[in-house]
DNA sequence: GCTCAATACGAACGGTGTTAGAGAAACCGA
DNA sequence: TCGGTTTCTCTAACACCGTTCGTATTGAGC
C-alpha cells in the first residue's frame, strides 16, 4: 500500500481532531444542553485549552455550523434511507416518520437545526444547501405523490414540526407520539385526497 | 379620598419599579432576541445600576419568569375574550386561530413560554400554574364541542404549534398562515367529526 | 541546517450574571 | 423632632464567557 503524501496526511490530521472536537461538542450538547457549550469545556475535554480550537475552527459559531451540516447530512441520509414502496399512504406516513424520529431522537439537535435559538448563530449557505437538499427531496416525493400544491405542504410540514416539537417537550424518547403520526397522517391523506388523486407508483 | 397607608404605597411604588423593569425588558427582547437581554443594559435603560435590580428581582431567571407569567395571563385573557358561537367549527377555528396569532405576534415571547431555550430557566411552579389554566380552558373548550380523547387533543395542539413555529420562522407578521389555519381546522374537524358527533351548543 | 507554516500556550480584553459591603434615603415609633 | 430600622442604590469585585495577541514549540520542505 501506497505511503499518503505528507501534504494530505497533515491535512488528515487536522480533519481528525476537527471531527474529535465536534464528537465532544455533541457530547456536551446532548448532556448539558445546546447553549451550555463552553470553549473551555469543549477544549478540556479534547485535551487543549480553549485558544487551540481556534486552529480547527474560526468561532463558536463556525463548530455550531460544522454541527449543523453533519445534522443536515444525516437527515439526507435517514430521507434516502427509507424505501418508498408505491403506495402513497404508506410513503407519507414513511417520510412524516423519519422526519419525527429524526427531530425527537437528539433534541439539540432538533434545537440547533430547527429552533434556531443561539443569538446571532445562523448556518453558513453551504451548510444551509446540505439542509435545502433534505427539504426538496421531501418535496420531490410529495410531488411524486401528487402533492404539488403550496398549501399541503405547508399542512404537511406544520404537522410534522408540530408533532415532533409536542413529543420533545412532553415524551422524549417515549412512543406515544409515533402512534399519533400514524393519526396525522391518515388525517391529511384523507384532505388531501379530496382535493387530488394521489398517484400510486409501482415498487421500486 | 382617603390617603392610603404608608406600607402600601411603598409596595405600590416597588411593584411600579417592576413593572417598568419588565416593560424594558420586553421591549429589548422583542428588538434584540431573547437571549440578547443584559442586566446591565437593562438597568441602563430604566436609569439604574446592574446590581439595583437585584431589589425589585432576585436573579435574570426571576425577570424571565415574570414576563413568562405576563405571556401566560395575557393568553388566559385572549382565550376568554374569544367569543363562542356555539358551531362547533367556528369555534375550533377561533381557539386555533388564538393561539397562533398569540404565539405569532410576539415571537420572542413564544421562544421564552413555548421554545424553553433558555439555558438552566424552567418557570415557576406559580407561573406555570397560569399556563396550565390556559390550557384546561381551551381543553375545556374543547371537551364541550365533544372532543374529549388524548388523541385528538394531542393532533389538535400538534396542528396549532407547527402551525405557529412555521408562521413565526417562515413568515413573521404576513397572513399567510392565517388562511393555513382555516385549511388545518376543517381537515381536523372532518376528521373528528368521523370518530365523535360534535355538540352543537346554543349560543350563549 | 535553515525556513516557514501550523499548532499550542499563557495572558489579557471586554463582556456576562452575581455578591459583598458601604452609603444614602425613606419610613417607623417615640 | 429625634433615633432606629428598613429599603434602596452604588462601587468594587468575583468567576465565568468568547475571543485576540504574542510567543514558544513543533515538524515538514528545500
Amino acid at each position: 500500500m501506497l505511503e499518503k503524501p505528507i501534504r494530505d496526511r497533515k491535512a488528515e490530521r487536522h480533519a481528525a481532531t476537527r471531527a474529535e472536537i465536534l464528537d465532544a461538542a455533541w457530547e456536551v450538547v446532548r448532556s448539558e444542553g445546546l447553549a451550555a457549550l463552553s470553549l473551555r469545556d469543549l477544549a478540556g475535554k479534547v485535551g487543549m485549552q480553549a485558544p487551540s480550537l481556534y486552529s480547527y475552527f474560526d468561532s463558536k459559531h463556525a463548530i455550531y455550523d460544522a454541527m449543523f451540516a453533519q445534522g443536515a447530512r444525516a437527515y439526507l441520509e435517514q430521507v434516502r434511507a427509507t424505501p418508498l414502496t408505491g403506495d402513497p399512504l404508506t410513503d407519507l406516513r414513511a417520510a412524516v416518520r423519519c422526519f419525527v424520529r429524526f427531530c425527537s431522537e437528539d433534541p439539540a439537535r432538533y434545537q440547533l437545526m430547527f429552533q434556531r435559538t443561539i443569538p446571532g448563530f445562523e448556518p453558513s449557505p453551504e451548510t444551509f444547501a446540505i439542509a435545502i437538499e433534505g427539504l426538496e427531496l421531501l418535496e420531490r416525493r410529495l410531488a411524486e405523490l401528487g402533492v404539488t400544491d403550496a398549501r399541503s405542504i405547508d399542512l404537511f410540514t406544520a404537522l410534522g414540526t408540530g408533532i415532533a416539537a409536542q413529543q420533545i417537550s412532553n415524551d422524549p424518547g417515549g412512543d406515544r407520539w409515533t402512534r399519533l403520526v400514524d393519526d396525522a397522517v391518515d388525517m391529511f391523506f384523507e384532505h388531501v385526497t379530496k382535493h387530488l388523486p394521489l398517484t400510486r407508483r409501482d415498487p421500486t
